[in-house]
DNA sequence: GGTGAAAGCGCG
DNA sequence: AAAGCGCGCTTTCACC
């Protein structure tokens, strides 16, 4: 019995009076009709158990009371929505997809040619392009015409395979041998992506409607542009003194301000700013309104928000450092503006979440660096960074830090970073050590073990081209543009990566939590939640160092306690004793605060 | 008429 | 025209 698949791969580790992982797969034997099998610690495999073709749910809530020690199956977002509807949700799974890109790309898994062999698992990071095959009843069977087949291969023999590979694998990594509880958390999240589409966002449309009518005037009609962005344009064009200026298209509002006398060179906000002009200030007005329409307007109200829920796409492991990206709605982008139409159910509240520095913290953490911990324990971390003398003001530590982590050269971060170098020299050290590896095109990995992707074939002819005896001086600064900015981009991996693998862990342990919650009996608060998540605390939202419950009223302290517990659990599972402690500002409300 | 790149801006 | 990372989405526009 290894540690790896004793206690680690479990996250958080249980005791399990079914200790077998159960996979599922389409059977083999029985064509149209899935199968499980039950394997164990020595590699025991039970005999192929049918499952009826409309009865996977059942199967599975039956499974799941015995507590197996985790479902495997080939792709979570092609079963478990079903599932949710069906009023079953699974502890705990090993999705076989994202655990195998994480063990394909890591370099401490030393055992790799067989995943690499099996490329039917190598699937284009972002799964959600093109429609999903179907979920249920027929799971993973195609539906005539309309849907493609799952972007990796579902039959059981082939889910047993894949995961065979994954576990000589996993056992094959280098020490310290974190990996395992890499897969574990971005499998949690897996299923925490489909809970939270299945949840949704508690949505208050009248008030989503109202903070637009405020901004762009009441609702035109189909096609027409709102009263206030009219009226905004028309003082842009006047202050122009072009009755015909086009404003939405970049090119020729720059000819139309140029004719005015203003010498822009593109028309992004930052740089209009700069510029001293009467139509300044009603066209960053316009541009405002204009961004507020389409892509948060009333279009997107109608196609995003049904019966009081906005049902976000996530997409685990969708960003190259692990983070989550969204797909459909802009779930990671919506406006601080419109955080107020996030709004608890009645007799609900949201207890929302986010991590003060999350980045800078993690970055102490894996680097041990004491002095960086200190200075954000029980505090403010910029505030800290000020009293150990560093800098002199909060704006500019948190310059310093931000220049640290994204490799900032020039102006204020370019002066304050080396200040930084100083007092924390061990925090420094690792994201410079990550940016020389990035520079000489090398791979960087985070704490728990996912590896950066190597540069591309042009990166390298770039830098072959250069280092040849004919290059010229254009040629090599060329090069070395681009190796600094994938120096750049390694330096950001390791830490924005750890971060991301920080909040899967907050986030897992916070779920396991939220539903060891009684439920509230009676009228059935939050109804739209969907049989599982009515009347008991569940996420309704993330946003990388952000979270947001959605719970009952008689829980809501209770919760709050709950999230602050997995953010200290989060911290020592990662980093064990380090003294590095994740502070959070929590907030109990109905609705959402814009800031 | 569809496709893809670029610009611009929202989020962390 | 960002300096300094990672994304998604809408709009415009050149091009096939």
């Amino acid at each position: 019995m290894s540690v790896v698949r004793d206690t680690v791969v479990d996250m958080p580790p249980r005791e399990s009076p079914s200790p077998r992982w159960c996979a599922v797969g389409r059977s083999g034997t029985a064509p149209g009709g899935l199968a499980a099998v039950e394997l164990d610690e020595s590699g025991g495999r039970s005999p192929e158990i049918p499952i009826p073709a409309d009865g996977l749910a059942n199967f599975v809530a039956a499974r799941e009371a015995e507590a197996p020690r985790r479902w495997v199956w080939a792709d979570t977002p092609a079963v478990y929505p079903a599932l949710l509807t069906a009023g079953v949700r699974v502890e705990r799974c090993h999705d076989l997809r994202l655990c195998h890109q994480i063990l394909r790309n890591s370099v401490l898994v030393r055992d790799r040619a067989a995943l690499h062999a099996a490329t039917q698992w190598a699937v284009a990071p972002d799964p959600v392009e093109e429609p999903r095959a179907p979920l249920m009843p027929a799971l993973f069977e195609l539906e005539a015409g309309s849907a493609r087949r799952p972007t990796v291969p579902d039959s059981l023999s082939e889910v047993l395979a894949e995961f065979d590979r994954q576990r000589s694998a996993i056992d094959s990594a280098a020490e310290p041998n974190r990996i395992a509880l890499l897969l574990a958390a971005e499998s949690v999240g897996a299923l925490i992506a489909v809970e939270l589409t299945s949840a949704g966002v508690p949505w208050d449309t009248e008030e989503h409607d109202r903070i637009l009518s405020e901004a762009l005037g009441p609702r035109p009609a189909p096609g027409a542009k709102p009263a206030a962005l009219l009226a905004v344009g028309e003082e842009v064009r006047a202050a122009l003194g072009d009755p015909s200026a086009s404003l939405d298209s970049p090119p020729k509002l720059l000819r139309a301000l140029r004719a005015a006398g203003i010498e822009a060179s593109s028309t992004s906000r930052w740089e209009l700013a700069e510029h001293e002009h009467p139509a300044i200030p009603p066209l960053l007005h316009y541009k405002k309104l204009a961004r507020l329409l389409s892509a948060n307007g009333w279009n997107w109200l109608d196609e995003w928000v049904r019966d009081g829920r906005y049902r976000p796409v996530y997409v685990p492991g969708g960003v190259v450092t692990g983070r989550w990206a969204s797909s459909g709605g802009g779930a990671l982008q919506i406006p601080r503006s419109l955080r107020p139409a996030l709004r608890a159910d009645p007799g609900c509240l949201l207890v929302s979440a986010d991590v003060s520095q999350l980045e800078p913290r993690v970055l102490a953490a894996m680097s041990g660096d004491r002095a960086m911990a200190a200075a954000g324990a029980g505090r403010d971390l910029y505030a800290g960074i000020v009293e150990s003398g560093a800098v002199a003001t909060r704006q500019d530590a948190k310059i310093a830090v931000l220049g640290a982590m994204y490799g900032g050269t020039s102006g204020d971060s370019g002066r304050l970073v080396p200040r930084l170098r100083r007092a924390f020299p061990a925090a420094m050290r690792l994201v410079d050590d990550a940016a020389a590896i990035g520079e000489q095109g090398g791979i960087v990995t985070t704490w728990l073990g996912r590896s950066s992707p190597p540069p591309g074939e042009e990166w390298q002819g770039v830098q072959a081209a250069a280092s040849l005896p004919g290059a010229g001086r254009r040629e090599e600064e060329h090069a070395r543009r681009i190796a600094r900015e994938f120096g750049r981009f390694t330096r950001n991996f390791v830490v924005q990566g750890t971060a991301a693998e920080w909040a899967l862990a907050w986030m897992g342990e916070l779920r396991r939590r939220l539903f060891a919650f009684d439920p509230v009996h009676g009228e059935t608060p939050m109804a739209a939640s969907g049989p599982v998540f009515s009347a008991r605390p569940h996420l309704a939202f993330f946003l990388h160092d952000e979270v947001i419950v959605h719970a009952p009223r008689a829980h809501a302290e209770a919760v709050a306690s709950a999230i602050e517990e997995s953010a200290q659990a989060a911290g020592r599972l990662l980093f064990g004793d380090a003294p590095v402690d994740f502070r959070l500002d929590l907030r109990i409300s109905e609705r959402a605060l814009k800031d």
